[in-house]
DNA sequence: TTTTATGT
């Protein structure tokens, strides 16, 4: 008799329960969409589903989103919006900091003696210059970090990203940048291929869109074993090669149509690429 | 005013 009514009542709590949950969740959920669509064009990557490596949860900063893997134990992505509106000072380069929502810790040190730099995904002049101090700080969570060879880092890497914010983001006045690294095909190589806990890539991307009605798009791709001073468009490849490469998917709210036509070739048109392709680097 | 590591 009794026990009925207590699980009447328990049934009823539960049921409540799961409601409330439901709702929060849901609200939640709206509002971090919300903030993240402020961050970006078109969505942010999505995985594909049949390749638990490319799975991932997105961390949101001031300025830019991260794709993060606890698998990889590595950004998988990061994007970020940059327009043609740069703060003539910015502030010092902060510290690198651990971030704690990485779950697997990596520390700042955690690269110390391994020969690799602690190499910026969305870098520090840009997010400084662009969104601002809290920005800035936030390109510094070791989530942001990936292992980088010297001679790629400050040499081919930043020539590139100089390029982005001297001259792609002034002659297009907005520029969405999604970058990240590039594994090796077969997982095996990458369980012991690792700085700490983080794997090390083989490569990075970096893929440039212009939005609008007709938005443009150039991409590159990079391996660690680069010289420095090569010509920056020995590296280019369509956004395709890199969704194979990544089992990502870009843009994924922008129309079949338009997604098939900027990603699957090289369109390098209108980009002046012939401008900045040799450009010496700053640290040469 | 754009990158990092250095048992400094």
């Amino acid at each position: 008799m009794k026990k009925r009514m207590v699980w009447r009542r328990l049934r009823r709590q539960v049921g409540i329960g799961l409601v409330f949950a439901t709702v929060a969740g849901g609200l939640w959920y709206f509002q971090e969409s919300e903030y993240r669509d402020r961050l970006t064009w078109k969505g942010t990557p999505e995985w594909d589903s049949m390749a638990p490596l490319s799975w991932h949860r997105v961390l949101r900063n001031d300025g830019f989103l991260v794709g993060w893997s606890d698998v990889r134990v590595s950004p998988l992505w990061v994007s970020y919006l940059l327009h043609d509106d740069k703060r003539s000072r910015i502030a010092e380069r902060p510290d690198f900091q651990r971030d704690w929502r990485t779950i697997w810790p990596v520390q700042p040190t955690g690269y110390r003696g391994s020969g690799y730099d602690r190499g910026h995904l969305a870098p520090n002049y840009a997010l400084a210059a662009v969104h601002g101090r809290d920005a800035q700080q936030a390109s510094f969570l070791m989530s942001n970090i990936t292992p980088q060879r010297p001679d790629l880092n400050r040499r081919l890497w930043q020539r590139l990203e100089e390029a982005v914010m001297d001259h792609f983001v002034p002659r297009f006045d907005q520029l969405l940048v999604i970058t990240g690294p590039i594994f090796h095909d077969d997982f095996s190589r990458g369980v012991l291929n690792r700085v700490g806990f983080v794997e090390i890539p083989e490569a990075f991307y970096k893929i440039l869109v212009v939005p609008g009605e007709t938005p443009r798009g150039l991409a590159f791709m990079m391996p660690q074993d680069v010289k420095g001073d090569e010509p920056l468009d020995d590296f280019l490849v369509s956004i395709d090669e890199i969704e194979a490469r990544t089992g990502l998917d870009f843009l994924p709210a922008l129309n079949a149509e338009q997604q098939q036509r900027l990603e699957s070739r090289i369109r390098t048109e209108g980009w002046g690429l012939e401008q900045v392709a040799d450009l010496p680097g700053r640290y040469e």
